[in-house]
RNA sequence: GCUGCUGUAGCUCAGUGGUAGAGCGCGUCAUUGGUAAUGACGAGGUCGAGAGUUCAAUUCUCUCCAGCAGCACCA
């Protein structure tokens, strides 16, 4: 066996390209990279060693793995606005706001922010006034000095500056020594600028690239809606200005395909202010719903499932029953089972205490328990698949609310398999291939699954749990997908597999699920004879592949722009003609086109084609059949597609027959 | 629900302590045109709601409502 280094004063390093080199031990990354080169020293900003980001500063003691951070990686960018928000952004606004209290800053995606207790209320005005000094303390170039300090040390720190929240983390930390300190502008007894940090930082500024504050919002301490409420600077750091530039476009991108925009522009649905969350679906957008619902439709015919239809208005004694009253009452609209009063005068509705209470369904499964419950089942008749389009009234908060992604009122493409223990994996399995396949046929390519384990608040024995997930993992096995698991993220009843898929900007959405709920049959008394004849509790799995179609439309618009697929276009071509002579021939067109079972529109207005190709490719139309004399005279059709100047000219038949193909739903 | 910002014509927005303006859209008329805006004329607004300050409030103050950005929650 060779022997370790141990206690000796020489250690090996390992470079990514496997060269090996030999080094004193307590050698920084610093000295190592100027070892190696003094350019590379000069770009170094932090190194990885044995898999662990490390200041460049920090000595390294045994033999180890090494690379070199550089801001031209990912984890070097990282790093770069970790530093821009810890160390130039909390120095900013402890520079203009010297009574400010820090709380945490980390790095998000593209960017960090910093949350921060300030006495009087940030405006986005104030962000100018904060990057101004940001800026400046860039361009001091300061040094990051890193120091290794007790927990009284440390506290001592941060109670000189008034700083509750940095002592309210190092309170809580277990550690008592190696808290670290990284200052700027002066040694901590000096009073310079400190900020605990698990690091690592820039060694300088000079490493700093082009930065720009975006908005101000409210965030709770500790995420905790009971704690106060700080306020949150949130910002972007880039290596260039050219990427920063790139990156505050793409933001201008990203909203020109919201779809609360693109919703009004193409007059698909609105909301408004006496129905708050609620979609009033104008006649395209309705068009869009109808198609995607008719596509999961067919899916789930032909995957087993029958589809049933439940009450809106349920008797409060069944939410009692199913646990929703006491868990999720108070995301439930509940009415008074009561005549209302006619007294002029008087409340509509008495405030005496109400005799019997009804709630709208946030959810379908306690009604499908009722349907199973009717008669007896037989273990013969598992698994059965109910389905249904269930439209579900949720009281979400009103700061939650947000266009079609978080309504009040939504359909979801819910349904309940009721099966045996056994029966779980092949389900899930099953369920898991439809899912693939729907997604595919909807355009998400990019899916991440996610097996959600027991909450720490949990119903069911711990033996049932073990059950559960297992049968869950071996389905998510069994079907050949990758996936990652989430401790304590499951529902209360039973782990689930949430489907995520990643729209063309990168943004991800959780649609699909699958629970297992091995809880509501109990409380319901479902059963089910089995083979010994005995009772027997059926499993639950409650499972939905678009989440809720109204969200799943918002998605669906937003991941297109607006430029639908041609099957769910709500105009699927237009007939525009170029001169009132083709009028009559136009109308044929487009009646044809309706017999063929296209949604056709016809455009005999008084204007010039430019104005009608421009308003129609605005409105997203995907095909547009223009016609003027000629074709008129040669029953011919010149078509042209959206966002395409070329036009084809077809025969008014073959141009029919081939878009009626194309407008054919997936499946 | 919490924090901050916003609310003027159908839409996007300008503006003012003395009751309002642009562009687009809409309507009428003329124009019959060949693939992203033809021209002229015209109609549209209790300036989110209520209260207060003032001789006078769309403008200043307060309250409420709604929208937006986050947070918390979540499909």
């Amino acid at each position: 066996m060779e022997a370790q280094h141990q206690n000796t004063d020489q250690i090996t390093i390992t470079l990514p390209d496997g060269a090996r080199r030999t080094y004193n031990a307590g050698v920084t990354g610093l000295e190592i990279a100027q070892s190696i080169a003094p350019s590379l020293a000069k770009a170094a900003i932090a190194v990885r060693v044995n898999d662990q980001q490390r200041d460049l500063s920090d000595p390294i003691n045994e033999d180890s793995s090494l690379s070199i951070i550089k801001t031209d990686s990912d984890e070097g960018l990282e790093i770069m606005r970790h530093t821009v928000a810890a160390q130039i952004l909390a120095r900013a606004v402890k520079n203009l706001y010297p009574n400010a209290k820090l709380a945490i800053g980390p790095t998000i995606e593209n960017g960090f922010y910093y949350d921060i207790e300030f006495k009087d209320p940030l405006s986005t005005d104030d962000l100018e006034k904060i990057e101004a000094e940001m800026r400046r303390i860039k361009e001091t170039g300061a040094s990051i000095l890193k120091s290794l300090n007790t927990k009284a040390d440390t506290l001592k720190a941060f109670e000189e500056r008034a700083e509750p929240y940095k002592m309210d983390i190092v309170q809580r930390a277990e550690q008592n020594d190696n808290f670290q300190l990284y200052t700027q502008g002066g040694s901590i007894e000096e009073g310079g600028f400190i900020d605990l940090c698990r690091g690592p930082h820039l060694p300088s500024l000079k490493h700093v690239g082009a930065f720009k504050l975006l908005k101000v919002a409210g965030a709770y301490w500790r995420g905790d809606s009971s704690n106060q409420m700080l306020t949150r600077i949130y910002g972007t750091a880039w290596r260039t200005d050219k990427e920063l530039e790139n990156y505050l476009h793409q933001l201008e991108e990203a909203e020109k395909r919201d779809h609360r925009k693109l919703g009004a522009e193409m007059d698909l649905y609105h909301f408004q202010p006496e129905a708050q969350g609620s979609v009033f679906w104008h006649p395209k957008g309705f068009t869009i719903y109808n198609q995607m619902e008719a596509y999961i439709r067919r899916r789930l015919n032909n995957s087993g499932y029958r589809e049933v239809k439940t009450p809106q208005l349920i008797d409060n004694k069944l939410w009692e029953a199913s646990g929703h009253w006491g868990k999720y009452r108070e995301n439930m609209f509940v009415v008074p089972d009561e005549i209302p009063s006619t007294d002029e005068d008087g409340p509509v509705v008495s405030d005496k205490a109400f005799e019997k209470l009804m709630a709208l369904k946030p959810m379908n499964c306690p009604a499908h328990v009722q349907i199973f419950n009717q008669g007896i089942k037989s273990y013969r008749d598992l698994p059965i698949r109910m389905a249904e389009f269930g439209c579900c009234h949720r009281n979400e908060a009103h700061g939650a609310l947000h266009g079609l992604m978080r309504v009040r009122q939504m359909t979801q493409d819910d349904a309940h398999i009721f099966c045996t223990e056994s029966q779980i994996t092949s389900e899930s399995v099953a369920f898991c291939d439809l899912v693939k396949k729907v997604y595919a046929d909807l355009g998400f390519n990019d899916v991440r699954v996610v097996l959600a384990l027991r909450p720490e608040a949990r119903a069911g024995s711990d033996e049932i749990w073990d059950k559960a997930e297992n049968g869950l993992r071996q389905a998510l096995i069994e079907a050949g997908l990758e996936f990652t698991e989430a401790e304590g993220e499951g529902a209360f009843y039973g782990p689930k597999i949430e489907y995520h898929i990643r729209d063309a900007i990168g943004r991800s959405w959780q649609c699909g699920t699958l629970q297992l709920d091995f809880v509501l049959p109990e409380r319901l008394d479902a059963s089910y004879i089995g083979e010994d004849g005995d009772r027997h509790r059926p499993v639950m799995l409650h499972r939905a592949i678009l989440g809720s179609l109204e969200r799943f439309i918002g998605i669906m618009i937003e991941n297109t722009s607006g430029r639908l697929p041609l099957w769910l276009s709500p105009v699927q071509c237009v007939v525009a003609t170029i001169t009132g002579k083709a009028d009559p021939y136009a109308g044929e067109v487009c009646n044809a086109l309706k017999a063929a079972g296209i949604r056709a529109e016809l455009d005999i207005r008084n204007e010039k084609i430019n104005y009608k190709v421009r308003e129609h490719s605005h409105a997203k139309v995907p095909v547009l059949f223009v016609v003027g004399a000629r074709e008129a005279e040669e029953k011919t059709v010149a078509i042209r597609r959206l966002g395409s100047q070329d036009q084809n000219v077809e025969s008014l038949e073959k141009a029919i027959e081939s878009l009626a193909n194309e407008c054919k739903p997936p499946y």
